[in-house]
Order: C-alpha cells, then sequence, then structure tokens
DNA sequence: GTGTAATTGCAACATAGTAGCATTTGACGC
DNA sequence: GCGTCAAATGCTACTATGTTGCAATTACAC
C-alpha cells in the first residue's frame, strides 16, 4: 500500500527472501525492527493497531508464521507458553536468552553460545543448542 | 486408599514434603518416577488411566503444580507449548535436556550445565541457567 | 471417632493458536 | 495500464492447554 515498500529496510528483507510486499507483512517486520526485544503476538497486534495498521489476528499469526519459515524472525517460547518473536540478525539466534520468570519478558544477550560438550543418545540428531538464563527482569524486581 | 501408601517411594516422597497422602499424588508421582522423561498432563492422564486410577482433569494439573511446588518435580515448556514434568531427582534440574522439534519429547541429559560466562543486563537477577539441545529424536528421525 | 483444613470434582471460563473457505490482491507478462 | 492467478487475507469455527469458583469429600491431628 505504501508507494515504495521496497524503500524501507523491512521491504527490502522481505523481497529478498522472495515474499511478496503485503502491508501487513512490511507492518509487522517494522515493529520487530523497532522493537529492543521479542514480542509476543499480543504486543505485535498492539503495536500495529498504534501504527494505524487494521489488521486480522488469523493473518498476524500467518504473517509470523512466514517470517519465521523464511528465516526472517525467530521464534521462541516463553515460560508462559507464549510464543515471542524477534528479528533474526544473524542466522537462528545464536545467541543467549533471559526470561523473566515474573512477566515473560525475553530479552537477547550479547556473546556467543558456550560451545557444548554433551552427548546424545544414539540416533538424535542435534540442529541447534539455546542457553536460557531464567531470573526477574529490572522492572519486575522493583515494582510489586 | 492403598493400605499402606507409605510403603512406596512415592509415598515416602510425598510425606516428606509434608503433603497429604492421596490416592491421585500417589499415583501420579509413581507414573513420574517410573517413565524415562519429562511427560505432558494428558501423557501422565493415559498412564493413570492404564493404571486404573479415576481421576479429573483438573486434579490432575493441581496435583502436579503440588508437586512442583514442593520441589518434588520440575516443570518445562516444550516448543508444542505443552508443559513437561519430571521427578525432580537432585534439586531443580540442573542438567541440560534435549528437545525433539518433530514429537516434542523431552529427555534430561547427563552431566553438568556448563558454566556460563553471560553479564546481565543492570538490575536483572539471575535464578538459574537452562541448557537446550535442539534436534530431532531417534523414533522421528526414522519414521515419517 | 470428630473436627477441620486440605483436597477433589464439576462446570464454566480463559488464552493461544489452527483450519476451512470464499474473497481480495501483489506481481508478472503483455 | 490490464488481465491473470497463486499468494495472502478476513471471517467464522474449532482445538489444545490451562485456570477459577465453589460445594462436596477426605486425610490426618487430636
Ligand atoms: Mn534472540
Ligand atoms: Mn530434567
Ligand atoms: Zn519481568
Ligand atoms: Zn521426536
Amino acid at each position: 500500500m505504501p508507494d515504495h515498500p521496497h524503500a524501507s529496510p523491512a521491504g527490502t528483507l522481505i523481497a529478498a527472501h522472495g515474499g511478496r510486499l503485503t502491508r501487513t507483512r512490511v507492518a509487522v517486520l517494522e515493529v520487530l525492527l523497532a522493537a529492543g526485544q521479542s514480542l509476543t503476538h499480543d504486543e505485535i497486534g498492539v503495536a500495529l493497531s498504534r501504527n494505524g495498521i487494521k489488521h486480522d489476528r488469523v493473518t498476524l499469526y500467518r504473517t509470523l508464521d512466514w517470517l519465521v519459515g523464511a528465516g526472517v524472525a525467530h521464534r521462541m517460547i516463553g515460560n508462559d507458553r507464549a510464543r515471542r518473536f524477534g528479528v533474526a540478525v544473524s542466522g537462528p539466534h545464536e545467541h543467549p536468552h533471559f526470561h523473566c520468570d515474573r512477566c515473560g519478558k525475553v530479552v537477547c544477550l550479547e556473546g556467543a553460545q558456550p560451545a557444548v560438550a554433551v552427548s546424545l543418545p544414539g540416533g538424535y540428531r542435534l540442529d541447534r543448542t539455546e542457553l536460557l538464563l531464567h531470573g526477574v527482569c529490572a522492572s519486575c524486581d522493583k515494582g510489586p
């Protein structure tokens, strides 16, 4: 719908992955790019509305699925059973994450995943490792 | 309901944590002790039924919550959004876990959690770390 | 045995996500 | 620009997983 959607970094990213340039797709990716942390489906929906983007719940789910499938975004499940989405900056987010066990917030941490030396049972195939630090975030630690 | 529920390891464990010895509680813990892996609420329910233990869905949820609160069991969330429960053998399961991204199965791995040297943002409090290995389990790798 | 708080069972509710299908639209060739 | 058509959308239902409120039951201390 914008005159030149390709002009934005979001549009470029989407096009680079062979996806159609749709209003919701671009808007969602812009939200993810602007966010400093992983966001839930709901949080993204609220952000879209704030940006004046009318959208459907299901379309948003499908848009997020597409972004993940295309490798543009990554998805992780929080202790609150909600999936959170973020831009996949370099590969499938090979960095540790912090999960706030109070509010569910997830933040990406700097630094590489530690080298793992764990032996798997026979026949098991390893795809990737994930290091989670669980605790309480700054705002939850203060607040009630 | 059994004549001497204290006689079983399950009964002993529950009593040691100051909990009332109820039929479902003992039966659930026995299922967890017998399982070689973490089980979902549903899988535990099926196991109970197979053992002839009539039970209520909600009671099972509450029983599992109690076991986790008492530190007898631990709970983790899988990529399929289902919580899985296992006996907490030594502390809050300080060992790595393997998650099958195909069927959701979770298995506890031997070995200790690697020492982590990640710096958290200011004000964040770290409670525990969790190392997840993602991949495909042996049965999923064979089967369709 | 009795009293009482913990536990259960049931029905209703909540949240997060998925499926089917008719309608709309982005991209492509002209 | 214009027609074509698969990809994407917007609905409406539906599923899976877990929670709440409350009256009835039960384990256990006495
Ligand atoms: Mn990340
Ligand atoms: Mn474990
Ligand atoms: Zn928090
Ligand atoms: Zn599997």
